[in-house]
DNA sequence: CCGGTTGTTCGGAAATAGCGAACTCGACAG
DNA sequence: CTGTCGAGTTCGCTATTTCCGAACAACCGG
């Protein structure tokens, strides 16, 4: 049946498909290839040849790697969220005050995206990388950005990617998360109590500017620093405070 | 006259072209994009759509803007060349004890990529960025480069990419810059005497492993603190010696 | 209310994507 | 040396798809 409505070029599913696989499989033949998307060998190896020559892919002897076009393409990306550049300085900022490590995030798809990081001396980085997509409803940052969403929205994004139980703590049930959504708007910051692993904590804020929702900014640790005080009075105060500073950084360019 | 040699995707440098035209333009809508391909707007508007689909492109009111799915593909890719964390550490301490600027660049289709960077004290960043793609022929880390491939392959990169002369001092005849190459072969490490700006001045060597190129490191900065001795003696000891490390590190992996 | 924009929809002719079968090339075993 | 396997690659053919052009819709400022 062929769909009128659909217009979009469907070799791109192909083509994109190709791309995935190759990146998932960390470098493949053509083999490989077809049969994980279930295509014909030529058809794999038609697609393969094209993202070669668009430099997408590497061609090393006969088997394919992902090529560092997408670099490219994705740091300027990163860079036009002018709100990495702006925010850099407030996060070393915070790194430094606080010895741990910090993260920007924004949303995208209803994905979190890690778009800049800064360390502290103490640093631990269980988690994540620039350019690491995750899901939201398990992190501080990602929760910052939840509870700044419509509540449809958000029910959106969790029907759409399980919410999965990773320990004790994690609020894989809706009513649940909603509630700490909740709170996070009422205190102004979320937090994270070993809800991604056991023994991790995480403190977060959201980057809000002309009323439009940016990111978010969270600092994370270890259980055993993050606690008391420091994690209920300290710690929100400097990560609000430096989320304010890049607030008014983005208001006065 | 269709031809039956080139069997790549034809829709892909239509979609590739349109996934270009956005990024060049900075988000650009379909009448923008239409006529900077000079295709229909149609067509443009499909290409569009299908590249949100896929999550390349963000769909802001009606004006498309490069998503960041790219960073995920491409930050991958340059992990997977374990050179830039293994060289991490290394950069740092040049970019410390020279108080200069470090960049790692590897080659990629005859063009050079920077891959990595760190900051010393007074470090100026007159050019690139992680990820950007730039010539070899006029840059100390991409001599460094080409003194280790072919003669052949030189020329081949040299003629389909225009040398051009940006200052006094650029090598933009292929016969100079072979002099130069044989001469940096010689040295073991490469120099940069204004050829990209004037003033400016860079010392690089290449990353060898096993017999094979896996790329180059170089420090620059003004001249007024790359001359005599510091230029010709310091910098190109502490830089070669910088590029040995990384080599070590690589082979005890 | 109306030209001048720009984004979007859609029919249909021309181009091609994708399959499958055939071919090539090495590696390996007997 | 020969045969078999599994890999990558080539190529003819046809059902699909792309891409254009023209029409339509939505917006804006005057």
């Amino acid at each position: 049946m062929p769909d009128t409505q659909d217009r979009t070029v469907k070799s791109a599913d192909n083509l994109f498909g190709v791309l995935h696989a190759v990146h998932e499989l960390d470098g493949a033949g053509t083999t490989d290839v077809a049969s994980r998307l279930d295509i014909a060998k030529s058809t794999a190896h038609d697609h393969l040849t094209t993202l070669v020559e668009h430099e997408f892919l590497i061609k090393d002897g006969s088997t394919y790697r992902v090529g560092l076009k997408c670099l490219y393409y994705g740091i300027q990306a990163k860079n036009r969220i002018e709100l990495a550049q702006v925010a850099k300085p407030s996060l070393e900022q915070l790194a430094d005050e606080t010895g741990e490590i910090v993260w920007l995030l924004v949303e995208e798809y209803g994905k979190g995206v890690f778009i800049e990081k800064a360390k502290g001396e103490r640093a631990v980085q269980p988690y994540g990388e620039v350019g690491k997509r995750v899901p939201l409803y398990d992190i501080a940052s990602g929760k910052a950005i939840l509870a700044h969403l419509p509540e449809k929205r958000v029910r959106e994004i969790c029907d759409q990617q399980q919410l999965s139980k990773h320990t004790e703590n994690t609020l894989a049930d809706i009513d649940d998360l909603l509630a700490d959504l909740e709170a996070t708007r009422e205190r102004g910051y979320s937090l994270n109590d070993g809800e991604t692993f056991e023994g991790f904590r995480a403190v977060g804020a959201p980057l809000v500017h002309d009323g439009e929702l940016l990111g978010s900014i969270a600092v994370s640790g270890p259980e055993n620093r993050f606690r008391g005080d420091r994690f209920r009075q300290e710690l929100p105060e400097v990560v609000t405070g430096a989320a304010n500073a890049i607030e008014l950084s983005m208001a006065s360019r």
